[in-house]
DNA sequence: CGTTTTTGCTACGATTTCAGTAGCAACAAC
DNA sequence: GTTGTTGCTACTGAAATCGTAGCAAAAACG
């Protein structure tokens, strides 16, 4: 039985503050979500198993962090592979792609906020 | 007084996760809070007063509003402008420019998700 | 084989964050 | 002066997260 986990945000559900669920909106709130962005993040080289996953975002809670994976399966954004760990799928890389500018950016902010 | 809430992140400082205060690090923190990816996107067009803005994201709570704004202004990525509202500042502008691609990427998600 | 590690997770109580509603001070309009 | 709007603060209960412990399965080791 494949188990979506009923908190996974869907495009056409209805999401946190939008009953829309325009796909955007949708996607804000799964990103929105603590330790998505770094999860993503984290996992933009080579795959990692769960618990070198879990160090490399600094020892998140497992529940926590075996919470945000399942949803993040579920959006097809990361994927698990046997004897390989968790890694980003196509799409998911893609997603990445599109906030590889963030690090430039926030470079730039670091040095404004002094 | 500037009161730099205890709870902002900021370059250099200890985040979640992250020791270091490498700045991606510390945006990512700062992003990954419920509602800020949201409020950015709000904000994209004309500047908003509070409830206006509160709105707009759904009707969230005044008082986490009020917190992600504070946080925000703090990180100089919003101001506020008497009897204009609040807006993004040249920067957060920047910020969401680099955010835009997340539309038509969240289209395409959709449709893969069936 | 038996033992030790590693891995992927689940359980659970403590803490933090968020939601939801109420309401207040300041200002403006009527 | 009363009604309305705005920007927020306060408060309580619900939900998310933290931090630690631990367990079953698989791998590595001897």
């Amino acid at each position: 039985m494949t188990k979506p986990p009923k908190t996974t945000p869907r495009p056409g559900r209805r999401v946190r503050g939008s009953a829309t669920g325009r796909p955007v909106m949708v996607l804000l709130d799964l990103l929105g979500r603590r330790w998505v962005l770094r999860i993503l993040w984290e996992l933009r080289g080579a795959p990692l198993t769960f618990r070198a996953l879990q160090a490399a975002c600094g020892g998140l809670s497992p529940s926590v962090l075996n919470a945000r994976l399942a949803e993040l399966r579920d959006s097809l954004i990361v994927e698990q592979r046997p004897d390989e760990g968790y890694t980003l799928t196509r799409q998911g890389r893609e997603l990445l792609t599109q906030l590889a500018p963030l690090t430039a950016w926030s470079e730039k902010w670091a040095k404004s906020l002094g």
